[in-house]
DNA sequence: GTACAAGTCGCAAACAGGCG
DNA sequence: CGCCTGTTTGCGACTTGTAC
């Protein structure tokens, strides 16, 4: 079974979707996944990407979870890998990686193009005591998680409607969304309208929440990437800090405190 | 293995305060 | 004053622990 598969259709692979601020520096390997290692404990593999380069990228074993760490950097770098670009990871069965990459267009990305183009911009980062800084040209709004909204998640009212969740007239349209957390797994979240026309994230939020060890005072990011779906950005432990601030897209009105 | 008790979870609804 | 939203609370369902 350790034979090398040569279909790229027919080897295990696994995708992901590169949200949050950490990607370029470290990237989770599914859970789920590691189990097509057959038992091996890779330290090291390659990654092959669209350029036909190859990146010597070392894995690193953390408590919550496998990672490509070191050299990662320099993979995304070279082939100017962005926040929301789509990633697929073909594997070989030994230590080597294929790697797709789409862009946010859902088109497979040219690499080479992409290069001769400006740095990202829409970016989430952070910067080492400032701000935290979150742009998106898609929809989002953020939360801080507090002790009341542990199982219950509300959703502002504007972006519920907008996003074709819930009618302007109060009426619920879509009963579910998917939730898509920093590693790629995906929860499907009820949602709830409340009787005064509120609308909120209930079973399934809780999973994510758990799944993403989301703790009371953290912020999260909501962004609505495309009908039906939301990528949860978690901005850990600074649910207090009131620096936080949005530059750009649609958000709810200014949360009273 | 089963039954019961206690704790936790999740849904639903209501209260309270700010703003236009 | 009415609307909107943050926050709190009640209660049933479910899960877990423990005694028998």
């Amino acid at each position: 079974m350790d034979e090398k598969l040569k279909c790229p259709l027919e080897r295990p692979s696994f995708r992901m979707l590169l949200v949050g601020d950490d990607f370029s520096q470290h990237l989770p390997i599914p859970p789920a996944f590691i189990k097509n290692f057959n038992g091996r404990r890779l330290g090291k593999c390659t990654l092959r990407g669209p350029s036909g380069k190859c990146w010597a990228v070392e894995l690193e074993q953390r408590r919550d979870g496998l990672f490509f760490h070191k050299d990662w950097p320099g993979f995304v770098k070279d082939h100017f890998i962005e926040l929301e670009d789509f990633l697929i990871f073909y594997y070989d069965g030994g230590s080597e990686f294929n790697v797709t990459i789409y862009d946010k267009t859902c088109c497979e990305k040219d690499v080479k193009a992409a290069g001769k183009r400006p740095a990202s911009d829409h970016l989430a980062e952070t910067s080492t005591g400032g701000p935290i800084l979150f742009k998106s040209e898609n929809t989002f709004f953020i939360q801080t998680l507090k002790s009341y909204n542990l199982y219950a998640m509300l959703m502002p009212k504007d972006i519920a409607i907008a996003e074709g969740l819930m009618s302007s007239e109060g009426i619920l349209i879509k009963e579910t969304i998917m939730l898509q957390d920093q590693t790629g797994r995906s929860c499907l979240t009820n949602l709830y309208l409340t009787p005064d026309g509120r609308l909120m994230m209930t079973e399934g939020w809780t999973t994510c929440r758990k799944a993403n060890q989301i703790s009371l005072g953290d912020d999260i990011v909501f962004e609505f990437v495309k009908k039906g779906a939301i990528l949860v950005h978690i901005l850990r432990g600074k649910g207090n800090n009131s620096s936080s601030m949005v530059l750009s897209g649609s958000q709810p009105r200014k949360s009273k405190t």
